[in-house]
RNA sequence: GCUGGUAUCGUCUAAUGGUUAGGACAGAUGGUUCUCAUCCAUCAAAUCGGAGUUCGAUUCUCCGUACCAGUACCA
């Protein structure tokens, strides 16, 4: 019955002016969630008609993201197998810049229709018209100084304003009474009185569209079926609204998101923390970790599911189950699905993703067999948050610590705790750590494996009624260098992994020296 | 200031005109363990305030309050 919908269409239309707000990438999703949960098109339209903020190598970079995280546009701008940028589809160019001449062309037309101004205002006028206001406790807002001209003062005006090699702006003209209305998806009716809408800049004096001239026409010609963006943009709807009837022209359907916040609430700002996406893929944080995380900052599929694939989302999401109010940023929950994705991870992919990571710290991980890589990240899979962390954490398997400084440490404490209850002390570690250096000097290199690892220590121990812990704490700061937690884990596993019988032996014996 | 929006554990959130207001993260505790982590169990933790409607309101209405956003030739 429904063969006359139209077809979803969303868009997301970022500005290139740098890195990628990782809200940006949450009102990204949600407009290629409902796209694609409803089988429609999305879109990615670049907005670069602000000059002076244009960042070299943004789209690429932001392309570059979107292609990481998977949301990938059907039209519009992307990433080719090659990494290349390319442009695909109809409705083109989707490059803003590109299109001044559409804009100009439909400018001229409301100033036909009288529903649009020339404003020959110099910024001094207007700094000075709003400061007054500001004094005086009134809303900032343009005065109409230039509505009313007429035709022979445009005419005038615009001759003088040439001669001072300037260009005049082109201004909306906001009805003067009655009331628009959104009808948001999300957030229900909301009404303005048209007498408090600024007059707001159309086409700015360098020929380029603001904003909301761009927004309006673009939405429109690439029939947009559904604005998503977040509710900053709900104070300027009915401007668009307008402009959508000064036109002539149906308007989409408006679904404004809640904002994604600071822990202070405030609207979340590079201020207080990381939000630049590349930044958090950088540290090891997984796209689809990130994805899902992002995913339930304002919405809830009303399940107690959490984890989800793209797929998943794709299937469940709806924009009815999207909030009103903010959601605040909360690292620890990322961590926590982060660490999660980890520890689902398979080792071989574990060890592909690790790799760069590895590098970064300083090892030559092409020294390595994939198989001690893997027996490494093993051992540390359930306990990374982040892939960044894996440099710090296995250091010692690629080098010998230089932990003279720790053994020092681990010694003061254990003589401290020896004097209060009975602890064994140092030189009781010494003692012992000379004695695993006298049996491991007896071992075949080929017993080292963990299994066997495991069971030497253990009848070592029973042999001589020690106690575990004062057997393997020495054992592990000795091999280590990791005087507590956070840090070592199973002393077999460690030295069965591939320090190998001679260096396991030279450790020793630097711990005991020291000691 | 003006306009608009929002309000459930510290955080993300679920639910309902009658519930012990549920889950997850974080926190605490216990178990497992040589430490951490994982895993399991347990605990603590919330309906912004005031009126009204109602037998009954956290839920509906109104009024406050707090917070947020917008208020550019930025998006």
């Amino acid at each position: 019955m429904n063969q006359t919908t139209k077809k979803i269409r969303t868009r997301f239309a970022p500005s290139p002016t740098g890195y990628v707000h990782i809200g940006n990438i949450r009102t990204a999703l949600f407009g290629y969630l409902f796209a694609k949960h409803n089988n429609g098109t999305f879109i990615l339209r670049i907005e670069d008609t602000d000059r002076a903020r244009l960042v070299e190598g943004a789209v690429d970079n932001l392309l570059r993201v979107m292609k990481t995280l998977g949301i990938v546009p059907d039209e519009g701008f992307y990433l080719d197998k090659n990494d290349q940028v390319k442009e695909r589809g109809e409705l083109g160019p989707y490059l803003q810049s590109e299109r001044l001449q559409l804009y100009q062309k439909h400018v001229l037309e409301l100033i036909e229709k009288g529903r649009a101004y020339y404003c020959f205002c110099s910024e001094q006028r207007l700094d000075e018209l709003r400061k007054e206001q500001t004094a005086l406790k009134k809303p900032p807002m343009y005065d109409r100084h230039c509505r009313n001209l007429t035709k022979e003062q445009v005419q005038l005006e615009m001759e003088k304003c040439r001669s001072e090699g300037r260009n005049p702006v082109v201004r909306q003209a906001i009805p003067e009474q009655g009331q628009t209305v959104i009808n948001d998806l999300i957030y229900g009716d909301i009404s303005y009185d048209n007498s408090l809408l600024d007059d707001q800049v159309l086409l700015k004096s360098d020929g380029f569209p603001t904003y909301h001239l761009a927004v309006v026409v673009d939405d429109h010609y690439m029939e947009i079926s559904h604005v998503t963006r977040t509710e900053e943009w709900i104070p300027s709807t009915p401007k668009h609204i307008l402009l959508y009837k000064a036109f002539g022209w149906e308007a989409p359907k408006f679904a404004h998101m809640p904002l994604l916040l600071n822990p202070d609430k405030s609207k979340l700002s590079k201020r207080q923390g990381d939000v630049a996406t590349e930044d958090f893929l950088k540290k090891g944080y997984l796209p689809q970790a990130l994805i899902n995380f992002v995913a339930f900052l304002g919405w809830n599929p009303k399940t107690e599911q959490e984890i989800f694939t793209m797929d998943e989302l794709i299937k469940e999401f709806d924009l009815i189950n999207v909030h009103k109010s903010g959601a605040i940023f909360d690292i620890n929950k990322l961590d926590w699905i982060n660490g999660l994705y980890i520890r689902n991870m398979e080792v071989g992919e574990l060890v592909k993703d690790l790799i760069p990571y590895w590098r970064q710290a300083g090892v030559d991980t092409e020294k390595y067999t994939e198989k001690y890589l893997e027996s490494i990240a093993l051992l540390e899979r359930e306990r990374l948050k982040k892939l960044s962390e894996i440099g710090d954490r296995t250091h010692y398997f690629f080098a010998r610590p230089e932990y003279e400084a720790a053994l020092l440490v681990w010694k003061k404490r254990k003589s401290a705790e020896a004097s209060g209850e009975g602890g064994s002390d140092a030189a009781d570690a010494k003692t012992k750590l000379t004695m695993l250096a006298g049996l491991f000097e007896t071992l075949n290199e080929t017993r080292l494996t963990k299994e066997d690892l495991e069971e030497i220590i253990k009848n070592f121990i029973d042999e001589h009624h020690f106690d575990n812990g004062s057997v393997l704490w020495p054992l592990r700061v000795a091999l280590t260098g990791l005087e507590k937690s956070p840090g070592p884990f199973e002393v077999a596993s460690t030295l069965a992994i591939g320090l190998g019988k001679t260096e396991i032996i030279k450790r020793l014996k630097i711990a005991v020296e020291k000691l």
